[in-house]
RNA sequence: GGGCGAGUGGCGGAAUGGUAUACGCAGGGGACUUAAAAUCCCCGGGGGGAAACUCCGUGCGGGUUCGACUCCCGCCUCGCCCACCA
C-alpha cells in the first residue's frame, strides 16, 4: 500500500500556511533559538538538490525546539545580486529585476513544497531597494569611520566577467565562479579595511563555538605571524629598507635582501648599469597570470639592483635584489634573505650564486637592541575589495565634488533621508572592457548635486560585491519591515546571536569572514548588542552525484528536486536526504536508496492505518529506547543513525499494536523528519489540532534498561559463547554461567585460568595459558 | 609543499576500547497470486565443514591492551582547503 503523498502534503502545507505556527514569536516568554541557514542564491537552474540537506537538517532541530517549548526563529531569504542574473539578463536582453523575481518565484514554490518550518513572514531580499537601503546605510558607516578608502592598486581582473575580484574570489589563479583567466590591472577600487579587525577576527574565534575546523581554516586564513621589522640603511644613500622578518635571531646569516618589484623605493635602488635588466624583468613580472607565478614556484627569479645594503647587526655590505618571490602585500614588502635557515632564501641564493652562511643565532632581544628594530605582527589578511564595476548590485552611495570634502578625496556620503539609491533602469548591461560599471553611461544618474555644498557632483558608478547584503542578512531577518533602522535595538536584544549557523565549507574564508567582521563593526559603532553574531557555526557536506563526482549541468547528472517531490514526496526526500550518509561528509545521491525510505514511510501509514486500540499492549520498552536514541541523535547532528532508528523501531514492533499515547509519542517524534506523513496519521488515530504544537516527550528511565543481555564469552580475546545476563549482575554470577558453557569448557581443557576480566553488561573475558 | 578529513561487505553506511558489518539498497530463497507487480517472512564478509564449530578478515607495517575499525608510531591512497606569507 502506498500513500497519496501528494494529497497529504499539500493539505498540511496549507494547514502550516493558515495556522502560522512556524512564525517567530514577538512578545513571549518562551528561550529563543534562532537557527540560520546560508539564504540562496536564487540561480535561473532553480533549486539543487543539495540545499535541502542544509535545510532539512536544520529544519528538525527547529521543529524539535519548538516542540521543547521555545520561541524559534528560522528564517529565509534571497541572496539575490551577482553575476549570474547579470548574464543572464545580457545574454536574453531582459533586466535583472525581472530575472530574479522569476527565479526567486520559483525557489519559494520549491522549498515550500518541501515542507520546511520557515517563517515565510519575514522573507528578505537584497536587491529590495527597501532591504540595501540598509545595506549602503552601514557602507557609509564604514566610510564615515575611515574604514573605507578608494585606493589605486593591482587588482584581479577576470578577462571574461570582466570584473574586478577579490583575493578571496581567485582560486587556483582563475575566476572563482567562471574559471576566467586573471590579470593584473590598475584601477581605483573601494576597500574596506578587515585588516584593521585581523586580532579581533583571529582572538575571538576562542568564544565562539564552531567546529575545529573552520576555526583553523579561518585562523590560517588571516594568518597571524609575530616577528620584527628592522631597518637597513642602503649603502651611501639617506633612506632605508624596513624588513619583516619572523627570525630576527638568525640576522648574521644575512647573505642579501629582496624586494618586491611592487615596491615603493625600487626606483632608487635601480642603478643606472642595471637599469635595462631590472625594467625588463619588472615589466616581465607584471604580465604574469597568478598561474604563470605558480607554475615557477620551484624556479625563482630575480635581478640584482645594483645597489647595497648595510646589515644593522653586523656592519657588512650585502646585495638588494628584487624578485618576485616576495610579495608587496604581506610584511614590508621587503625580506633580510638567510639562505642557510630560509628554503625559498636558499633555493634562490642557490640559483643565483649568493653566498650560503652558517652564523651563530642570537637573542630575539639582543637583535632588536643591536638594530633598534622592534617587535611587530604580520597578518596574511588583506584589506577587502569592495568595488565591482558591473550593474547588478548595490550601488556605492558616495558622489564626488570637486569642491568639497578634500581630505576623502572629495568623496561626500549621500545623506540618510535620499537613501537609498536605487539602481536605474540602464539600456544595456554589457561591462565594458574599460573597466567602467554599465551606470558610467547614463548621464542623468550620474550627474547630481553635492549634497554638501549644493554644486554639481558625480555619482560613484561601482558597485558592492554580492557579499556586502549577506554580510548582514542575519540582522535583517529580526525585524524585517522596519522602516526607521536596519532591526530595532530590542529585538537585536532578544534574537541575537544566532544560536546555529549552518553553511558549507566554501564560505568559510569569504561569507563567514566577512560576516563576522561587518557584525564586530556595526557592534563598535552601537548598532548591534554582540560582537560575535554566530554562537555555532555548523558545516554540511556536499551531495554529489551517483558516481561520486560533483552534480553539474554539462554533465547531465543533476537531480531535479521538483521530481523527486512529485514523485516520492517531501517527506521521502527529507528523510532520505538525512539518512544517506554522515551530515559532514559528501555523500553520493542513490534513487534506490530514497526508494527504501519510502518504503519505511509506507510502512508507517500501513501501521497507523490496521492500528487499533483494542488489540493495544504495553510496548513502551520496545520504543523507547528507540526514540531516545533519535532525540539524542538530532542533538549531536546524527541525523542518519536518527532515520535507521526509526526502521528499526518499526521493525521490532513486529507488527504489534501499541498504546495510543505511545503511538502519539512515535508521531510526535517523527514529525520534524517527515511531518507532512506525521500530521496525516496523527488525524486518523482521532488527534485534532497539528503535531507541531505537542510537548516533545521525556523518556522513562527505567523504560531504558533492558532487563537483560546478550553478552559474549571470550577466551584471550576470541569470542566463543554467549550467555544471556542482567546488565549488572555480579561477577561470581556472570562466571558460573560463562564457565558451564559447553564450548568454554572446551577450551578451558588442560589449561590455566590467569584472570577473568568482567565488563558488566559488556563482555566476560578469560584468560587462560 | 602545508593544513584538515577519510579509507569497513557487491553499494551507501553502523559501531570511537568490549560479539565488526546495525539500518537501507542490490542479490538469493520462500509465502500470497492464474501470472506479474506490490507486500510479508527467511538467508546473506571470505575459506573449510553435513552440522556443531573453526580459520582468515575494517588500506599497509609495527606497538600499547585481557581485548583495537577505534588509541600510539611509521607508511600508502583518495578527497577538500590553502599554497613563494619571509
Amino acid at each position: 500500500m502506498s500513500y497519496n503523498h501528494q494529497e497529504i502534503e499539500k493539505k498540511w502545507q496549507n494547514r502550516w500556511e493558515t495556522s502560522s505556527v512556524f512564525h517567530a514569536q514577538e512578545s513571549t516568554d518562551k528561550p529563543k533559538f534562532y537557527c540560520l541557514i546560508e539564504f540562496p542564491y536564487p540561480s535561473g537552474a532553480g533549486l539543487h538538490i543539495g540545499h535541502p540537506r542544509s535545510y532539512t537538517a536544520l529544519d528538525v532541530l527547529s521543529r524539535k525546539r519548538r516542540h521543547q517549548g521555545y520561541n524559534v526563529l528560522y528564517p529565509i531569504g534571497w541572496d539575490a545580486f551577482g553575476l549570474p542574473t547579470e548574464n543572464y539578463a545580457i545574454k536574453t536582453g531582459r533586466k535583472p529585476q525581472d530575472i530574479t523575481r522569476e527565479n526567486t518565484d520559483t525557489f519559494r514554490r520549491q522549498l515550500k513544497s518541501l515542507g520546511l518550518s520557515f517563517d515565510w513572514s519575514r522573507e528578505v531580499n537584497t536587491t529590495d531597494p527597501a532591504y540595501y537601503k540598509w545595506t549602503q546605510w552601514m557602507f557609509l558607516e564604514f566610510f564615515k569611520a575611515g574604514l573605507a578608502y578608494k585606493t589605486k592598486m593591482a587588482i584581479n581582473w577576470c578577462t571574461s566577467c570582466k570584473i574586478g575580484l577579490a583575493n578571496e574570489e581567485v582560486v587556483n589563479g582563475v575566476c572563482e565562479r567562471c574559471g576566467g583567466r586573471i590579470e593584473k590591472r590598475d584601477k581605483e577600487q573601494w576597500m574596506i579595511a578587515i585588516t584593521k579587525y585581523a586580532e579581533r577576527l583571529l582572538q575571538d574565534l576562542d568564544t565562539v563555538d564552531y567546529l575545529e575546523k573552520i576555526k583553523v581554516q579561518q585562523r590560517h586564513w588571516i594568518g597571524k605571524s609575530e616577528g620584527a621589522e628592522i631597518d637597513f640603511l642602503l649603502d651611501g644613500k639617506q633612506e632605508s629598507l624596513k624588513v619583516f622578518t619572523t627570525r630576527p635571531d638568525t640576522i648574521f646569516g644575512v647573505t642579501y635582501m629582496v624586494v618586491a618589484p611592487e615596491h615603493p623605493l625600487v626606483e632608487k635602488l635601480i642603478t643606472d648599469s642595471q637599469r635595462c635588466v631590472v625594467e625588463r624583468y619588472i615589466h616581465e613580472t607584471a604580465q604574469k597570470t597568478e598561474i604563470e607565478r605558480g607554475k615557477q614556484e620551484k624556479e625563482k627569479t630575480g635581478v640584482f639592483t645594483g645597489s647595497y645594503a648595510i646589515n644593522p647587526a653586523n656592519g657588512e655590505k650585502i646585495p638588494v635584489w628584487i624578485a618576485d618571490y616576495v610579495l608587496m602585500g604581506y610584511g614590508t614588502g621587503a625580506v633580510m634573505a638567510v639562505p642557510q635557515h630560509d628554503d625559498r632564501d636558499r633555493a634562490f641564493a642557490v640559483q643565483y650564486g649568493l653566498p650560503i652562511l652558517d652564523r651563530p643565532l642570537i637573542s630575539f632581544d639582543e637583535v632588536l637592541e643591536r638594530t633598534k628594530g622592534k617587535k611587530t605582527v604580520a597578518y596574511k589578511l588583506r584589506d577587502w575589495v569592495f568595488s565591482r564595476q558591473r550593474y547588478w548590485g548595490e550601488p556605492i552611495p558616495l558622489v564626488h565634488c570637486e569642491i568639497c570634502s578634500p581630505q576623502t578625496g572629495g568623496w561626500v556620503s549621500v545623506p540618510e533621508n535620499q537613501l537609498p539609491v536605487v539602481l536605474p533602469d540602464v539600456e544595456k548591461y554589457e561591462p565594458t572592457d574599460t573597466g567602467e560599471s554599465p551606470l558610467a553611461t547614463i548621464d542623468e544618474w550620474i550627474n547630481t548635486i553635492c549634497p554638501e555644498c549644493g554644486g554639481p557632483a558625480k555619482r560613484e558608478t561601482d558597485t558592492m560585491p554580492n557579499w556586502a547584503g549577506s554580510s548582514w542578512y542575519f540582522l535583517r531577518y529580526i525585524d524585517p519591515h522596519n522602516n526607521e533602522t536596519f532591526a530595532s535595538v530590542e529585538k537585536l536584544k532578544h534574537w541575537m546571536p544566532v544560536d546555529l549557523y549552518n553553511g558549507g565549507m566554501e564560505h568559510t574564508t569569504l561569507h563567514l569572514l566577512y560576516s563576522r567582521f561587518w557584525n564586530k563593526f556595526l557592534f563598535d559603532q552601537g548598532h548591534v548588542p554582540v560582537s560575535e553574531p554566530y554562537a555555532r557555526r555548523h558545516s554540511h557536506g556536499l551531495v554529489l552525484a551517483a558516481d561520486g563526482t560533483k552534480m553539474s549541468k554539462s554533465k547531465g547528472n543533476v537531480v531535479n528536486p521538483d521530481e523527486i517531490v512529485r514523485e516520492y514526496g517531501a517527506d521521502s526526500l527529507r528523510m532520505y536526504i538525512l539518512f544517506m550518509g554522515p551530515f559532514e561528509e559528501p555523500v553520493p545521491w542513490s534513487l534506490n536508496g530514497l526508494i527504501g525510505v519510502r518504503r519505511f514511510l509506507d510502512k508507517v501509514m500501513k501501521y497507523v492505518s490496521v492500528w487499533n486500540q483494542a488489540q493495544a499492549q504495553d510496548l513502551g520498552k520496545v520504543i523507547e529506547p528507540h526514540l531516545k536514541k533519535i532525540s539524542d541523535d538530532i542533538e549531536s547532528f546524527k541525523f542518519n543513525t536518527a532515520v535507521s532508528a526509526f526502521m528499526r523501531l518499526f521493525n521490532d514492533l513486529n507488527a504489534a499494536m501499541m498504546t495510543h499515547d505511545q503511538l502519539k509519542k512515535c508521531l510526535i517524534v517523527l514529525g520534524p523528519f517527515a511531518p507532512h506523513l506525521a500530521n496525516e496519521c496523527w488525524e486518523m488515530i482521532g488527534e485534532t489540532r497539528l503535531v507541531e504544537e505537542q510537548s516533545w516527550p521525556t523518556f522513562d528511565d527505567s523504560l531504558l534498561v533492558q532487563s537483560c543481555v546478550e553478552m559474549a564469552v571470550q577466551i584471550n580475546g576470541k569470542a566463543r559463547a554467549t550467555i544471556t545476563l542482567a546488565p549488572d549482575a555480579h561477577e561470581q554470577t556472570a562466571r558460573t554461567t560463562a564457565l558451564a558453557q559447553a564450548n568454554i569448557q572446551k577450551y578451558l581443557e588442560g589449561k590455566e585460568i590467569v584472570k577473568i576480566v568482567y565488563v558488566p553488561g559488556r563482555i566476560l573475558n578469560i584468560v587462560i595459558k
